[in-house]
DNA sequence: CCTTGACTTGGAGTAAACTCTAAGTAGTAA
DNA sequence: TTACTACTTAGAGTTTACTCCAAGTCAAGG
């Protein structure tokens, strides 16, 4: 079973624009039916979904298009895409590490603005711009 | 205690171009001293840095832009400033979880293409490109 | 005095990843 | 038949976030 740009666009949510650009690059590229239409294989639609899963943790384009390149070379390319992947995984590690982090702060600021609301609304008092700097600054 | 350009840009490790760039966007805008040389405050170099944290879990700086009007404007901006926080954070636990399972994904893909490799050295096989194709369209 | 180095400006250039346009063809439904 | 929709192409345009350039000012060290 094939899929037409269309399809395959809506079921992955990938606008024909992009797949389209993704042929121009390398990345994914279907044969044609009748009529010159692209026709997506399952393999094509699983390696659209490899590519944006990759994309989502920050792989670049070009990282990918090297990346299929070897694939597509069959067994020679194995060794080098194992380094592209755990380059990647790296680099995911620590991007996972870094938003654990900035989760923390962004809880820490958020309590203190909800806080700082909450007091100004029960006691009715005027915190100044000043002191709100001040409390700002230490988190 | 104040910084030039220079020196906060060694500092946090921001380009000198890209403060100057963020102080033509409003986000960090220093005082001027003698010879209308930049003067960073201990505050600026905390906004940088706040800023840097938070264009590190993707949001953007249009956001940030907002946020530091805002912030700015003293107590009447503070239920959108924590909107925009909190609405952010969403975002980051999202991307932390996108971020979690595709490290998943990539470890199963490094497992798969490392034993393949051994297999291959080992048993002397010859492991078609058919095969490993239909193996990595499983992970 | 001269060079060096840090700073200033406005504005142009760049990279990545789309995103869209124009002009056209081909198949289907009423 | 006519309208509608999906598809085709090459190539231009857009967005974000820088990044760099040219031309100039200014203070300190040798």
């Amino acid at each position: 079973m094939t899929y037409r740009i269309g399809e395959l666009s809506k079921e992955i949510g990938v606008s024909e624009h992009t797949l389209r650009y993704y042929e121009k690059e390398g990345l994914v590229v279907p044969e044609r039916g009748e009529n010159n239409i692209r026709r997506y294989t399952e393999h094509n639609k699983l390696w659209v979904e490899f590519i944006i899963h990759m994309k989502e943790t920050g792989m670049s384009l070009e990282d990918l298009k090297n990346y299929t390149q070897l694939w597509e070379s069959g067994e020679e390319g194995t060794a080098e895409m194992i380094e592209i992947l755990t380059n990647h995984r790296e680099k995911v590690k620590k991007q996972l590490d870094t938003f654990r982090k900035n989760l923390e702060l962004l809880n820490k600021k958020i309590d203190f603005y909800q806080n700082s609301l909450k007091e100004n609304k029960s006691a009715n008092l005027y915190k100044t711009f000043v002191d709100k700097k001040k409390n700002d600054e230490k988190l």
